[in-house]
DNA sequence: GTCTATACCTCGATAGAC
DNA sequence: GTCTATCGAGGTATAGAC
């Protein structure tokens, strides 16, 4: 527990949790002060207001969930050690932050334009390496000839969806908690299977 | 355009599109009263209040979405038959209908007992029939063998992901809108190429 | 069934004392 | 910097005429 933050760092912490649990339209400034254990007030007066600091927040999430989602490509290995190692990390990271994927979606979906939010946060993401990487590896006769995007796409949906949808897919199911947290452990690896099973030449 | 619906089915059109843009708390009961060209008073004529009426679209939302999820299940032939099926006619109805999974899914996730809703409609996942079916695969030589419950989570997550999260991808990856469409229209085939290629003996 | 008018409340935001 | 008190906009919901 972090009690002895600056204020600000109490409201941020705060404003964080409620708006991942609600979003921007269900989260109420009374409710992050409680959190926070500070006034009303205080809120704008460090944020001029709850559109600013939610933004503060978004840009915070998006901040944190790019670069883990780009970060192997940088490494070292060939393609497939590659995808052994991003599903595995990114598993791991959106299990423990289930909520900074939601929100992202959410907002973003409900309110396009912020997308552009990305660029001007200076986030360039490695498309054009990704897609070289890939099609090094079928050159190299390590993997068949797949669609470069296509194959980031289903390796990003696979790892995120199940967490993302936790409640919608055990609600459906009826799969309960401890089931489904075991499942999601599981796929760290089996999911890389299942995408490297797939790219045998 | 259906202008000379009785007035509850007008409301119903405006409500759905309006909670599917903004959520339940986002949405406004004047706007949904604009859409429909009626008087604000009337929504509560109909419906007793908002959660109500909201109540009434998750609950035509999801009695949309599941039965198409997993209808597939019901028909004839092998297991790689059924997965084409499904991949072919599951993304073609996100792709009609992409709100509705992301209705679903941010409410559940918001309020997860509303997944209650679900058994209160009667709805029963035929699970068992479609982890039967995948072992009968296996055990015919069809496929390698996989957990049943990974590979439909695989596919599902292939399917309705890259729609669902259309606004965030196209934010981070710069992709047009054009060019994202005819990916969706091409996944419908690489997808279930993609899973296919994986359960390979 | 449909409208206008309005009651009642909650929320975001601000003023001003300390 | 932090609090109490309060304003004003805008929300859901209802009363009552037609």
């Amino acid at each position: 527990m972090e009690k002895d933050l600056t204020t600000e760092g109490r409201i941020l912490t705060a404003a964080r949790s409620i708006f991942q649990q609600k979003g921007l339209a269900g989260a109420r400034m009374q409710e992050i002060a409680d959190e926070a254990g500070i006034n009303k007030a205080l809120l704008h007066y460090y944020f001029r207001s709850k559109d600013k600091l939610f933004e503060r927040i978004l840009e915070e999430a998006i901040g944190k969930f790019l670069p883990e989602l780009f970060g192997v490509w940088e490494g070292e290995g060939n393609i497939l050690e590659k995808i052994e190692r991003f599903v595995h990390r990114y598993i791991s990271f959106v299990a423990e932050n289930p909520y900074v994927p939601s929100l992202i979606l959410h907002e973003l979906t409900i309110n396009p334009e912020k997308a552009g939010m990305i660029r001007k946060m200076g986030f360039k993401p490695p498309k054009d390496k990704m897609m070289m990487e890939v099609m090094l590896g079928v050159q190299a006769g390590l993997i068949r000839p797949v669609h470069p995007m296509d194959l980031i796409l289903n390796i990003i949906s696979m790892c995120v969806f199940p967490v993302l949808a936790r409640n919608m897919i055990q609600g459906v199911m009826l799969i309960d908690d401890l089931t489904y947290q075991e499942m999601i452990e599981t796929r760290k690896k089996s999911v890389a299977d299942f995408v490297i099973q797939s790219l045998r030449p």
